[in-house]
DNA sequence: ATGTTCTATGAAAACTTGTTCACTGTCAAG
DNA sequence: CTTGACAGTGAACAAGTTTTCATAGAACAT
């Protein structure tokens, strides 16, 4: 994607924290005012910039009115909900959720087959071209997991992304997902679960890794 | 709280719906079209009514600007987030966040005292008349829970509401945000750290409850 | 009966805001 | 050394929007 530049990054961040601090975006000659630009047409063209990146959409004509694309959308969820302050990335910042645009329900739902460790939820997957990182929670379901104290009910938050040797992964196996502890050796690739009752390795062939749990949510 | 008349609460609802579907709020002649009024001063006239019941607020003479008040903000946030499927209060859904308003940065930050167990990262207090229940999010900083399987380094969430023997609470000592188990013998009210290193029971005069500890996101 | 609230119309005023036009300058790539 | 992207000024326009004014019926409690 086209990189964007220092400017049109800044500008692009002052208006979501803008959505995020008031709820509702910026007009123009408030960004002009936040950068000191003597005319708002130095806004305007920045936006212009901004849109024919790809990162924002304008609703022409429209006050306050527009959409963070796509792509952008996932920098907001993986910035703003997964990410804490600081370089921990293992918290979930509830309190300052801004908006992360239309999340559409009726995706594949696996829940009600037996024998499913995880269901999927509610994954993010707003239309897009490219496929990108998107953050989901997964409602755990049976007990495979529990030697990593990941338990029945406790929900996972699954990142997508390129798992390494002992990450723990959200894997589709049969059509099915699955949570398990991901085990390379050598040139194979296992599926471990965390539990002492169940066979140790499962051996995988077709491996369609969903993403990697980062973090669980328990209640207390 | 002041109840809402069917037609107060279906453009507040379409507001929100519009937020969460646009990512920006409508403007009144959007509403007008909606609910087909004949003039802007329909629309205008229930904005009105919103805002003086507390639920609306509105940023004079802006366009599409408007803050979602706390009190309906709180029904976004415990159906939305802390609410998942089915009766099960304690998992987070974020597969849904439709938008929550404005929270704002900058309250209170007690994070930087030293002897602090939890600090408080971001409230969702919005200047408001009325206080209701919130939740938010509590960064766990130090070790006096955990006994009870609250790390350093943790995040709880909490929902305000009067706590039972028992709970963990956030609660103020000395001005300082703490997290601990709630314990009631007779009149007399404790605070008592899960850690075995610590004082058993903490002795409570004056207590301000911020809110119960419902679940805890842990790294993975 | 009477006041209050909710509901709504219709038009106009006042303000906010996005957009356009004309013009200047920097900087890196071809 | 021209081309194109980037960055900006300054002014003015057009459109979008909120807000106010005047007016009025229906429902409801006092």
């Amino acid at each position: 994607m086209e990189e964007l530049t220092k400017k049109q990054a800044a500008i692009l961040e002052y208006m979501k924290g803008h959505v995020a601090e008031h709820s509702y975006w910026p007009s123009i000659r408030d960004i002009q005012a936040k950068f000191r630009f003597a005319s708002t047409n130095a806004v305007f063209g920045h936006l212009q910039a901004l849109e024919r990146k790809g990162v924002l959409q304008r609703i022409p004509g429209a006050a306050r009115a527009y959409k963070v694309a796509p792509v952008a959308l996932v920098e907001d969820l993986s910035e703003t909900i997964i990410r804490y302050e600081g370089p921990d990335e293992n918290a979930i910042q509830l309190g300052s959720i801004p908006f992360m645009g239309s999340i559409a329900a009726g995706l594949p739902d696996y829940t009600e087959s037996s024998g499913v460790v995880a269901s999927m939820q509610a994954p993010i997957t707003e239309g897009s071209r490219r496929r990108a990182p998107q953050s989901f929670a997964l409602r755990v379901r049976g007990d495979s997991m529990i030697d990593a104290d990941i338990h029945d009910g406790d929900t996972v938050i699954i990142e997508p992304g390129h798992p390494k040797h002992g990450d723990i992964v959200a894997a589709l196996i049969d059509g099915q997902t699955t949570l398990k502890r991901l085990v390379k050796q050598g040139s194979k690739t296992f599926l471990k679960a965390e539990n002492t009752n169940y066979p140790d390795l499962v051996p995988v062939t077709e491996l369609v890794i969903q993403g990697i749990a980062k973090s669980v949510v328990k209640p207390i």
